[in-house]
DNA sequence: CTATAAGCGAGACGGTACGTCTCGTCTTCAC
DNA sequence: GTGAAGACGAGACGTACCGTCTCGCTTATAG
């Protein structure tokens, strides 16, 4: 599954509490300790792991950093629709002052810098990401901007694309690199501004 | 100057040659081999330099690279201005197609990729960076902005800031996590978008 | 055993490949490069070996160049009797001349003087020098002084400890101060004045 | 003048008081750390002095230490002579205790064991250790084993320097490698064997 | 209903890099 | 023009992890 290599493992004898205990330690060691001493030694320390259980399934510290997402985002829900009240605004500012509170919980904040990193420098892992995480929770986003348009609310040769990273883009790029507060009033800000543009409305 | 920790190091003693072979090595290197594989004995190694002269001079590999960038933006010319021919959406779609030239460039790729690591993990490398290097090229690009607000071709009450982050977040997005092609198709894609806005114009 | 420390380091799993290549890598690097530039990391390099190998099982590399005399104590005999002619005066002349010429050989000088350098200024491996080393090569000189006493050549209520020390003690003096020239003559001499003492004999 | 390379330094500018404190500081950390962390870099730090200073007057960290106890020895007196009250043996036993008590000196001892290990790896050091620190002090002795000897206490033929490195070796050794309990009952049983030697006396 | 082969915890291994310390040389500046 | 101050290239220190490799133990089919 996910992420692992195509050996001759037999997946079939996997013990999954070994496998639950290296996720959750590498998600919780990733918050304590910060990305940089993230090690496969300490999460299979505290995981009360062999070093090897690591290694045979998983190719990289990002990927088992990637899986341990993977199993919050399963664990939470359905992938559950973004609010749709009819008020595209009102439901863009929800979702994005939501987005802010999240980068801002400190439970979150390290370990998704530290999977961001390991995206950032392993392809493979970037594609992943992008099929497994990233890919379902823009395609919400897109329903949501999708209905929208229908309504006549939003231009209809609109890239829905493009529209996501204009909405979302600004938010992560701050919050990665601290370019600048993170607050709702922001996330307000950016909603107005990309619905309206940056043009003069008549 | 810039990163240097406040020790009581005696500055005026500082070897210039070491510090620029250092920081050649820096950036020479994370284009080489990567960040990951980025190492302090290897920078020292390739400068020619010992390593002490390293630790004596900054607090982190991150501030080392920040040096080099510093020394290559302030080498390269006084920060001239953005285009400015009236044309806001052309100007723009200049600028930006620049940007994604820049950041397809395989000598620029992996020590940007580098830096911005170093960044999202290093408060204070974060505003060293937000006031030396990505300060003075936001505030061009306000410039650009500001001009064309006062020709009447930008909303009054436009916040720049988002505007910027509106513009050049989704490039810095898609490049960093892979999240899609970054083509100059795109950058004027996402030019356009931004000036128009989501919302159908009249 | 030996001088290892007493951690929870797993013995049964040590190598003894590496154990041996480290033992006559410390002699050879001691012999060649003298006590002075003698490190852990040359041993580790010229052993093939990880530095961690060696930090795992010794304390010191006062620990490791002692085990490696022990290695070759231990592979060279079952610790033989001094020779008993009868004669003892000879026989001490014998022994003591074979002293010389061992503390003579290049090969043994220099890891010799780094081994009695260590026990200067390592009280434990002081004890462990005295019971693994100096311990048994001293009762085979106290046998054959004991044969000698029982013979009636011996004083009587010679402290055999003394004996031991006075006819030795000179040797090894001399040697590792550069006190004189060590010849064979010199132990000759000073069996002689050991044996008949100072006083004049009528 | 003692160690000194013989550089163009010029000795008559030479400040007097950064050679005490040198000597001072070189003496008292031997004694303060051990040998293994002693370093030039320490006694310069503790002496208030450059580094160069130490470099430019002395060979070795060992010809320091060397002109330590030179000063030393030299501020002490005149090279006094041994006691003689015609009582041979009274007075070696008084004097053997006192090497003994100076040996278990904490304030000597390490030094002095730093000493001895830079003297018996460099060859010059020991020359110049034997012609102006062991020299006179062996001579001195000589004096009285020759007092003696006129008085027809020694034996006529005997070697004196076998008979000095007789009484006083056996101490050095055990106090250096710590072979045994360093008391004066020891040192007064060296000396009535050494007088008498091993052999029965009628 | 064994036996056998896999996964497992543990951890030793050869390595690389860390950040610190000291070496011995060289340069700057105050006296 | 000496001497303190200390930067420099060099390289060893002892530690932390890397990724690989056994070692016994357990466990879950497959004969």
């Amino acid at each position: 599954m996910t992420t692992q290599r195509t050996t001759t493992a037999n997946a079939a004898r996997r013990s999954e509490t070994s496998r639950r205990a290296i996720l959750t330690a590498a998600f919780d060691l990733a918050g304590e300790v910060g990305y940089a001493r993230l090690s496969i030694e300490g999460i299979a320390a505290r995981a009360g792991v062999g070093k090897q259980t690591i290694y045979r399934w998983w190719p990289s510290k990002g990927a088992v950093l990637f899986d341990a997402f993977l199993m919050l985002s399963e664990g939470a829900e359905g992938d559950p629709a973004l609010p749709d009240t009819g008020d595209l605004e009102a439901d863009l500012k929800t979702v994005l002052r939501a987005t802010v509170a999240e980068l801002d919980d400190p439970r979150y904040d390290e370990p998704m810098r530290a999977l961001n990193t390991e995206i950032a420098h392993d392809p493979e892992l970037a594609a992943a990401y992008a099929e497994r995480l990233e890919g379902p929770m823009r395609e919400r986003k897109k329903d949501r901007l999708r209905s929208a348009q229908r309504a006549g609310q939003l231009a209809a040769d609109l890239d829905l694309d493009v529209a996501v990273e204009m909405l979302w883009g600004p938010l992560q790029n701050r919050w990665m690199l601290r370019g600048g507060p993170l607050t709702p009033e922001y996330a307000d800000r950016v909603v107005e501004t990309a619905l309206n543009g940056l043009r003069p409305r008549p």
